[in-house]
RNA sequence: GCGAGAGUGGCGGAAUCGGUAGACGCGCUGGACUUAGGAUCCAGUGGGGAAACCCGUGGGGGUUCGAGUCCCCCCUUUCGCACCA
């Protein structure tokens, strides 16, 4: 046992100055890792708390100063609740799948297979360094078969639910890469790594999850789950609800002439039955928000990869749509979206009746309309709707007012389009409504002749989990000509990922795994016929969406996680990372969790109980990158300061949740708090000191155990370290030493924020076990509550002067003491017209 | 454009319920100790003013006995999302 060792750090006689933190923070790493400190027994804990952060991406440059910043916020959390009485897990893991990893891999030159293991080896020396409450007999790595083997099972299981599917979907393609690129790599429609390179879209098939299909619990379950509410607000808008209507349009080619709709301003009759309509296609469905404004529908646009744009489109026409429509399907999926761009467009050469107004209006094929939104068609109000409105001005197309605001009405001329309420006009007898009203008025009555029916619609698309790469786990899928495509068997799981030596990929449009017909040729598991292994890996995003499940389980080999641990442990107590994955991450794993729960396999349908988003670092007032030269190394100021003062500034610096600007500065302040501790620590325990406390001082230590304790559950760290340097002046006021029933309960509180020299002062003072098995202090109430204050007197709202009474004063005692003295008597000439006492603050005379 | 934040001394930041603006720290000034100081300790430190006092939380209005905090308008800025009908 270390205890026996003699111990390397020097002793604190005498209150020595300084302390040597690299001896203090080897010795305590050492004897956490030796005793098992932080390994709980997962079976048997009572008061179980699931301390989570959200798992790094072991990078190359090794741990980012962000990492440890929020490490370090979770782990404080995390040694709080355990003082406080709890069992405490708090794992780690590394996120090593996905594109950046391999991306690098093809940049360096070294196979990701070799890369990754090195890179988590210098992640795991770094975390050490820090001294994280770490449980390290429970890691993980997405990359281990024994844990990707259960990322594919749980495909498997979407898959049995008919919640994966296959479809053939656009992407981005570069070509010089030669592989898919994310919309997120697109940059002016040029690929982010080679500017200049026009990327094109592509036809592939592709997995999914039908994600949407939980839309409607992912949104409802943010009212009432404890999250940060920027992110709870991310997931809202990203989910995208709306309410509106699927109106039915008739279509068809136009056999008469009159009644000109498509030239002039002139305003559809609503009774335009003097033409005929002789069908192309089956009906056309919209979906709109504003069925309110149907009456002002004067034409309708059509997504070029709409699939009646061929039917519809007329024979004289035809090339010219064709030739649209191929021009928009070349351009790639992110400027095709940019919302300055000149609308463009083409005439079908058929028409849709209005069934409200009964007119034939002209449809047009545009590349504004999205197909992947609604039914991929609208009914364009160029008069309430800025896009239409520009389309329309663009093309000579009618505007309809259909809705007065304040100050308008019917014929109020439309400069732009106008969004607001009002009531609806030029609308027939519907005219007079306002807008909501008229929205429901108009779907009923559209619904009766079948023409319509109230939907909702959502943003949410269905999660792309195919990628065509190589870094990842294979999806367990297997292609037989005769049965199609059929589930690895739950038993011969996991598909390996193999090595191999070409893993780059090429201009095929298919992950390189294709390239080894080794690894994808098997027997089909139905019929025995040779077949064919998916060879597109899963998005990372699923072996991230699930792992938190693992971590209490990691040992078990044959099923994903215990039932029993899983009861005890989950779901998690708090959570802590990031706001960039306020979406994806958070949202599909919110997603899985359901799927699970729905399959009976976990009692609970939200993964997280709290979560909390951290802030970002900045560095001396910028944003750190490679490229300005000041990105900060942790093993630097670990080596320089110590990991307990690096810590502790890394919380000092701001707000938890809102980040900071780091200055190298501003560490010494910091560092001095601890040796100011390690010195009152050493003169109390010299026997002359061991006298009676301060009263006084005590009072000051009850309130900051206190406010401590109250920061630290909010995740305000930076006032709690402030409180206790403020605690830490009144200990040492003037030539002050403190003594030792002042100064004890300070080493427990600063334990959580600067572990090892809390041990090391913990062990001087006497204790044979870790602080961390101790319990946090407890404040009495009575000296929390000051005894005298300073009563604030005010003379028309402006302090005039502050006079120390006792904290308990009544409002005749106060304003008697206040009217008395000089310095407010100058300001208070006769009677007071009012006086305002806030008991044990202030008193404010109005004259 | 839409959504969510932010704007307070020379700097990072406090002010939890509408009640002392600037806690705590950095930096700076002066002093003590010292062969020395980039160590330590003590005192001071929003601006103006000799003082009494006055002014001060991005700008302008408002509510209130009282506003950094609430309401309206505007400016700047960070981060998301971006033709979602």
């Amino acid at each position: 046992m270390t205890s026996s060792t003699p111990s390397s750090v020097a002793p604190n006689p005498e209150g020595q100055a300084s302390y040597n933190p690299t001896d203090v923070e080897r010795k305590w790493q050492e004897r956490w890792a030796a005793s098992g400190l932080n390994s709980p027994d997962l079976r048997r804990a009572e008061r179980a708390y699931y301390q989570l952060m959200m798992f790094p991406y072991p990078s190359a440059e090794g741990l980012h100063i962000g990492n440890v910043f929020a490490f370090t916020g979770n782990d404080i959390h995390g040694r709080f609740e355990r003082l406080k009485g709890h069992t405490v897990f708090e794992p780690i893991g590394f996120d090593a799948f996905g594109i950046h990893s391999e991306n690098y891999a093809l940049k360096v030159g070294v196979h990701p297979m070799q890369l990754i293991p090195r890179n988590i080896e210098n992640f795991r020396r770094q975390l050490r360094r820090v001294g994280l409450m770490t449980d390290w007999t429970h890691e993980l790595s997405t990359t281990d078969p024994a844990y990707y083997k259960w990322t594919q099972w749980i495909f498997l299981q979407l898959l049995k639910r008919g919640l994966a599917y296959k479809k053939r979907a656009a992407v981005n393609w570069c070509p010089e890469c030669k592989t898919v690129v994310a919309n997120e790599q697109v940059i002016n429609g040029e690929c982010e790594r080679h500017p200049g390179v026009k990327v094109e879209q592509r036809f592939l098939e592709q997995w999914f999850f039908r994600i949407t299909a939980y839309a409607q619990r992912l949104l409802e379950d943010l009212d009432w789950i404890d999250w940060s509410e920027s992110t709870k607000t991310a997931q809202r808008n990203w989910i995208g609800r709306s309410e509106g209507a699927e109106i039915v349009f008739e279509i068809g080619e136009r056999r008469e002439e009159k009644g000109e709709t498509t030239s002039g301003k002139e305003v559809p009759s609503g009774r335009g039955g003097s033409s005929r309509l002789s069908p192309l296609s089956s009906p056309l469905s919209v979906f709109t928000t504003r069925p309110d404004t149907i009456f002002g529908a004067t034409y309708l646009v059509l997504a070029p990869e709409h699939p009646l744009v061929p039917e519809v489109t007329t024979r004289e026409r035809r090339a010219e749509v064709r030739a649209y429509a191929d021009r928009a399907g070349k351009q790639d999926l992110v400027s095709r979206k940019v919302t300055e761009r000149e609308k463009t467009g083409v005439f079908t050469g058929a028409y849709a009746r209005n069934p409200a107004t009964g007119t034939d209006i002209p449809i047009w094929v545009a590349d504004y309309v999205l197909m992947e939104y609604g039914t991929g068609a609208i009914m364009a109000v160029p008069g309430h709707d800025e896009r239409d409105f520009a389309f329309a001005t663009a093309f000579g197309l009618p505007i309809v007012r259909v809705v007065a605001g304040e100050g308008q009405d019917a014929n109020t001329p439309l400069a732009e389009a106008y969004v607001g309420d009002g009531r609806l006009v030029n609308s027939g007898q519907f005219d007079a409504l306002g807008v909501e009203e008229g929205k429901q008025a108009i779907v009923s009555w559209l619904a009766e002749r079948g023409a319509a029916k109230p939907v909702v619609n959502y943003r949410l698309h269905d999660w792309c989990i195919s990628r065509q790469r190589y870094w990842g786990p294979p999806i367990p899928i297997i292609y037989c000509d005769a049965c199609g495509a059929q589930p690895v068997p739950e038993q011969d799981l996991p598909v390996q990922l193999p090595f191999i030596e070409d893993f780059r990929p090429d201009d095929t449009g298919v992950s390189p795994l294709a390239r080894h017909e080794e690894w994808y040729r098997v027997p089909c598991p139905k019929c025995g016929q040779m077949a064919r292994r998916e060879t597109d890996v899963s998005d990372t995003f699923l072996d991230s969406a699930w792992y938190f499940l693992r971590y209490p389980s990691t040992e078990l080999d044959d099923r994903p996680f215990d039932a029993e641990i899983t009861r005890r442990w989950l779901p998690v107590d708090s959570y802590i990372g990031g706001n960039e994955h306020a979406v994806l991450h958070l949202l599909y794993t919110r997603f899985i969790t359901m799927v699970l729960h729905d399959m009976g396999l976990l009692d609970f349908e939200e993964p997280f109980k709290t979560f909390r988003a951290h802030g970002l670092i900045i560095h001396d007032g910028a944003k750190m990158s490679k490229s300005r030269g000041n990105v900060v190394n942790p093993d630097m100021y670990i080596n320089q300061w110590g990991a307990d003062a690096f810590r502790t500034y890394l919380m000092f610096l701001g707000p938890f949740e809102e980040g900071g600007d780091f200055r190298d500065r501003g560490i010494s302040g910091v560092k001095r708090f601890l040796d100011r501790l390690w010195a009152s620590v050493g003169e109390a325990e010299l026997p002359e000191r061991s006298e009676e406390p301060d009263p006084a001082v005590m009072r000051k230590l009850h309130q900051t155990i206190k406010k401590v304790g109250d920061d630290i559950g909010r995740l305000s760290y930076n006032t709690a370290i402030a409180a206790m340097m403020e605690y830490m002046n009144v200990l040492r006021a003037g030539e002050r030493t403190a003594r030792r029933a002042e100064v004890e309960p300070l080493v427990q509180l600063v334990s959580p924020f600067a572990p090892h020299i809390a041990e090391e002062l913990w062990e001087q003072m006497g204790h044979e076990d870790s602080i961390f098995t101790s319990r946090w202090p407890e404040y009495d109430q009575g000296l929390v509550a000051a005894e005298t204050i300073e009563l604030v007197v005010q003379v028309n709202g402006k302090v005039r002067a502050r006079i120390p009474l006792p904290a308990d004063v009544g409002q005749e005692e106060a304003v008697a003491a206040a009217a008395s003295d000089p310095a407010v008597a100058k300001f208070v000439t006769g009677t007071p017209k009012k006086v305002i006492f806030v008991p044990g603050r202030l008193v404010n005379i109005v004259v």
